[in-house]
DNA sequence: GCAATATATTGGAACTATTCAAAAACGGAC
DNA sequence: GTCCGTTTTTGAATAGTTCCAATATATTGC
């Protein structure tokens, strides 16, 4: 193992400094182009490799942040990546991932890992069941923090996420605009903000039509096949006209079940899913969805997390990305 | 802003010098039990956060490995970093997550970013179009690398991917015995190595089987709605009577297409995916497909990587992740 | 009981690659 | 010779690790 090209080796080669490569590194104007090219020179010549961990010893900054997820396998935090990494890669700025699998106390390990990495600021899907302590633990930690999708206080701490209870609600609307009026909620559980903000959404949008009726069916979302009750809903003397799923995958299995017994989604029964996910747009009917935009999510969680690493204040912000509906054929109206 | 606390404070605090802190930080058994409680109680009383940044300066590890991958958007890959995170966490190490956006120069600028900040090796999947230039570069870099899903060359370099050519043959096979004799191949262009070797399989086994014909069908696979000739080949006066398809989700918008014309998959025309995403275990009909385990090959690769950190070699290792044939309703036999 | 030796524990200082503030060197004009 | 602006260098600072030496304590031999 040769010994590795550092800076003071650069300097030595051109004749010149540690300080002032380091100068020209930074394209400082304090050095002449004379000096500058014999640098640049230097560091071509013997391959030289900028040491980001040196520099940020005695800096403040790491340009780094942590993405901290609670279920990476998913593909809507896939699309919550992209705008967050169309965001920092233009502010030279990296992500770590790390995965807290629903788990608080795993998500606590990371969390401290990535502080002892010396991270910027932190993008945090909390994991279900973690307490607002976890906001106070970040800032004994002094890490700017940004929740997306989920929040664990109501009051306190940044958030961006989709505006849930907006969406269901529009959901919720034109269903009843269109005639129905026993509408089912599929899955989940309130297990946190998300969930709950949906359900919200759905009572208080039902309570408005004078439709009180709680349909509301708990699944286990991690399991695709299980419907929970709605089997057995739909095959009872009183069935619902309609449902809202927590998301189009869940949306897209209720579709198979219902094709499977020579139902037709959109014309006897009303599906509606949440999030758009590309295939909901060709599947066989296409799936009207809620569009809860995580690009765009994504996109505000990190401009807002790098406007509170270049500013730090106590003061929070929350910004609730609205959502429409993107009406298909699972819901009724034109069918082939 | 109050000034950080370091070892140096911790050690001062519990009176001992900023060494014998250090020894206590990695347990090392040269401290007493009596000295060592008491820089732990210091550290806890601190407030103490380890900069593994200042270590990382002295020592030759960072406990970080980079991520290169090229659609971050795609679930697929969210499956393969679902088993990265699986080997990695337990030996307490970070990724820190780039995307190249099949740029191969857009990705070696991010392989030199996460160089910089000292990253100990590298999983890539190469972006369409890049050289066997960037191994030697990465070489260059003095970084190990392990390649997923895909790689640059036939030779060179530790690669890990599922074994694409023999799951294309299973599924071929298993079209012909059930009497399928005019099969397409729907999907992609041979613009890496994922795709060439899919190809690969599709045409040696319908040449085992003396049923040469060349229906392979060129998409856009980053639009789903988009079946290249598909339509038009399937209203000719010779249709197919099976479709292979690069990937689940283009199988799912082929059975979207299918049926909303009134054909029905598995009875009227064969159809089979690749990957295995949850989500065709549910949909109507079930779609057969070829698993391919990403969760699998991420566990390889990090495996492999994290062994050629710690033994450096020049010597490469290519694993194939065999697959196999999940059997569904798709491609005929039991129907409801 | 004392010196010699062994062992456990701790401290000092060098080392890592960079940044930064302050000081110095340099050249030209007056 | 002094003043001034530009360019460059010096040395301290950053927060850890690690080698080597020093000290304290325990054990052994005589």
């Amino acid at each position: 193992m040769k010994k590795a090209v550092t800076l003071n080796s650069v300097a030595v080669e051109a004749g010149v400094s540690r300080a002032t490569a380091s100068l020209v590194l930074r394209d400082s104007p304090l050095v002449s182009l004379e000096t500058r090219d014999r640098v640049i020179c230097a560091m071509d010549k013997l391959g030289y490799i900028y040491n980001r961990g040196a520099a940020n010893l005695r800096g403040q900054k790491t340009g780094t942040i942590g993405l901290v997820l609670c279920d990476i396998g998913s593909p809507f935090y896939s699309q919550l990546m992209l705008g967050i990494d169309e965001v920092i890669v233009d502010a030279n700025i990296v992500a770590i991932l790390v995965n807290s699998a629903e788990n608080p106390d795993r998500q606590l390990r990371q969390i401290r890992r990535l502080r002892e990495h010396g991270v910027d600021g932190l993008i945090l899907c909390p994991a279900a069941g973690s307490s607002d302590a976890l906001l106070s633990e970040i800032e004994r930690l002094h890490l700017p923090c940004v929740q997306v999708l989920r929040h664990v206080s109501q009051r306190n701490g940044n958030y961006v996420g989709p505006d849930y209870a907006d969406g269901t609600s529009l959901a919720v609307t034109h269903l009843v605009r269109h005639g129905r009026r026993k509408i089912a909620f599929l899955g989940g559980r309130p297990v946190h903000s998300a969930a709950r903000e949906r359900l919200d959404g759905f009572r208080k949008t039902l309570k408005k039509h004078k439709l009180e009726h709680d349909l509301i069916i708990p699944t286990h979302l991690e399991n695709l096949s299980d419907l929970g009750s709605f089997p057995e809903l739909l095959a009872s003397s009183t069935p619902p006209d309609a449902v809202v799923c927590y998301n189009d995958m869940l949306a897209q299995s209720v579709m198979g079940y219902l094709l499977a017994r020579g139902k037709m989604p959109g014309r006897d029964f009303a599906v509606i899913g949440a999030d758009d996910l590309p295939q909901s747009a060709v599947s066989f009917p296409t799936l009207t969805t809620i569009v809860t935009d995580p690009v765009g999510v994504g996109r505000n969680a990190a401009r807002l997390l790098l406007d509170r690493i270049d500013n730090p204040t106590t003061s929070s912000t929350r910004i609730l990305v609205s959502g429409q509906l993107m009406i298909r054929q699972s819901c009724g109206g034109q069918l082939p």
